[in-house]
DNA sequence: ATGAAAGCGCTAACAG
DNA sequence: CTGTTAGCGCTTTCAT
């Protein structure tokens, strides 16, 4: 902290003058009197405002220089009652959907002045929680929030007070809010269909855990798309859990080689899809599992040398998610009322082989 | 009634009362009315500061409820002088190489209570100047950056003037300060010299634009390899330039096709090992090319999947950069004194196929 | 144990 | 055109 740190190895200099909160970087007053000008001259120049003639404000650019000012921006938003950031809670930065998601929200806050905040919840409730907080409580002007828990009325005082707030890629639990999705329900839908279509009759469904609500909702999806076709749904079909490859593949695994094997998998999302393919297409993939035949696959969420590798996905726009959100939180902040907005972007599936592959002769 | 609603809260609008800059968020100037005690004894709770007994905490902590108060950072930091915030200045969020970093990055920080500010330069150097400024003005406590441009002496007055300031992936230009690299020369010359242990001598190297370090350092390494082997360097075996898939396919084709075709390739980043992926491995891959033989490949950074691809490659670990930066930054903040530290930090060469297979008979 | 007063560095609102 | 005076909401200092 602050008080362990000396005065004497503060600034290099033990002499008796009082440290400034700041270190001593230079204020607007140190302009002022350096340049001979009022502290609003230096503001005014400062801030490009007009009233200043063009040698006072040399006079002011020369003191700026020779002092080495930078306006402190945190004087400015205690004044100015706005911080010009947005924050973005999400759930993993290091995740290939999230990256591109915030690179979208940064842009589009760009545009509009505004700086991002990012913070990564881990998928823990309490920790989205803190930290959604913590941005409050520096005054996000807004807040984008990817839900990892399912009570949301700790923002209630929040958005009360005026924080635009959009939810994205998960719904807000018990507050209704500005919602940005992906039809996840659809997109199962359609890959399950897809798979039916190219013969399948036994296929089993591998997701996240069931608290998720996109898991939920492709859980569903799957089930409708089975529903739809008139096929029954085999009791070990169905694994949700969290996505850690063991627990993935142990899944797989079993859904292979139970008494109705499936001859189909809907892997839930991309970290599934990934250690799916390497179950099914791995060196020793029949070995063990008494298969001869290919197991044919739809992914959700691309993936990066996804084509190399012919997996068919249900593709969600990771961009265009965070894009949408952020165009709905800044038009909230330019002032926009009305009643919360809930937006579903469509998915897409992009054949690619490993969804194509038919089921063994005798299974249908 | 005074005591339930704020003076201006009242106000739906159009009212005489004066609209305050933060909305009408309660301060702890209204708590403290509330609960009947003095301003500091709210400061004293709120920060959980000795000195107040149960009763007196409790009737403020109502008071707190009641009002939905949160404490504003942005007056607490103009106070305090630390905003206990970071920034971070990289390429682009959306790189699978950045986001791991950036995360490793947020985990250090939290653990010192401190929030991340991410900014993408998008390689420009002017924008990287801007947000590296602006994170300065907003007076983040230190300053990791991904360099775009060469010339880093804009931030002179902000490190003199006490930010902490650590550059990663590639090293500042023209000013002294704590550096954290992958060792792209060594990395270079190891995956070239695996080529080289394979039995290629027509060795092609496709990297990324030359100004930027990295690219330079790695094409570096590739020439001392084939040095180092008595090789010659045929004149078109080398491309340098923007990592647009149109431009490295056209860069790779080139080397197959010319007058001396190589029989292996390096590739300088994991945007070319992709693009050079396509190309070796797509379809018609051999179509038009005149091979017959498959070309081995060595791809810098290591991706997603590319076990299943077979797809050998030289790792450079992201997250080790992004903790090893995040962590001299914060001992620099602890108050670390010295001379600017250079950590330079090992890659791995990871076999997995491409980069194993033997140039076409009568290539020696 | 509690509180009054004095700023942190800046901008808004008025003077001159 | 320029400067002075009040704060923004909080922490610090120093009384009580």
């Amino acid at each position: 902290m602050a008080d362990t740190v000396h005065p004497s190895l503060a600034s290099g200099r033990g002499s008796g003058a009082p440290e400034r909160p700041w270190g001593n970087r230079p204020t607007m007053k140190d302009v002022a009197a350096r340049a001979g000008v009022g502290l609003k001259t230096v503001s005014r120049v400062v801030n490009g405002e007009p009233g200043v003639t063009a040698d006072t404000e040399r006079r002011v650019q020369e003191a700026i220089e020779a002092l080495g000012f930078r306006r402190n921006d945190s004087a400015r938003v205690l004044r100015k009652g706005r911080t010009a950031s947005v924050g973005l809670v999400l759930e993993d930065l290091a995740d290939p959907f999230y990256g591109p998601l915030s690179r979208a929200v940064e842009e589009v806050a760009r545009a509009h002045g505004a700086l991002l905040i990012n913070g990564s919840s881990a998928e823990d409730p309490e920790r989205e929680q803190e930290l959604a907080l913590a941005l409050c409580a520096r005054r996000v002007d807004g807040l984008i929030v990817i839900p990892a828990g399912h009570d949301h009325r700790y923002l209630e005082p929040e958005i009360r007070a005026g924080v635009a707030t959009v939810f994205v890629d998960r719904p807000a639990g018990l507050i209704d809010a500005d919602t940005v999705l992906s039809d996840s329900f659809g997109g199962a839908r359609a890959g399950t269909a897809h798979l039916i279509a190219h013969g399948h009759r036994r296929i089993g469904f591998v997701g996240d855990r069931p608290r998720i609500h996109t898991a939920a909702e492709r859980l569903r999806g799957y089930r409708a798309a089975m529903a739809d076709a008139g096929l029954p749904v085999g009791p070990s079909w169905v694994s949700l859990g969290p996505t850690a490859p063991e627990r993935v593949r142990d899944a797989v695994r079993a859904m292979l080689t139970g008494p109705e094997p499936v001859t189909a998998v809907l892997a839930g999302n991309n970290r599934v899809t990934v250690t799916a393919v390497r179950v099914l297409a791995g060196p020793r993939a029949a070995a063990g599992t008494g298969r001869e035949h290919p197991v044919a696959l739809v992914g959700f969420d691309d993936l990066d040398l996804a084509d190399l590798l012919g997996i068919t996905v249900v593709a969600q726009d990771a961009r265009a998610l965070g894009r949408t959100a952020a165009e709905q939180l800044f038009r909230r902040l330019d002032g926009a009322g009305g009643e919360p907005v809930r937006v579903t972007l469509a998915t897409e599936l992009i054949p690619r082989g490993s969804g194509e592959i038919p089921p063994p002769a005798g299974t249908a």
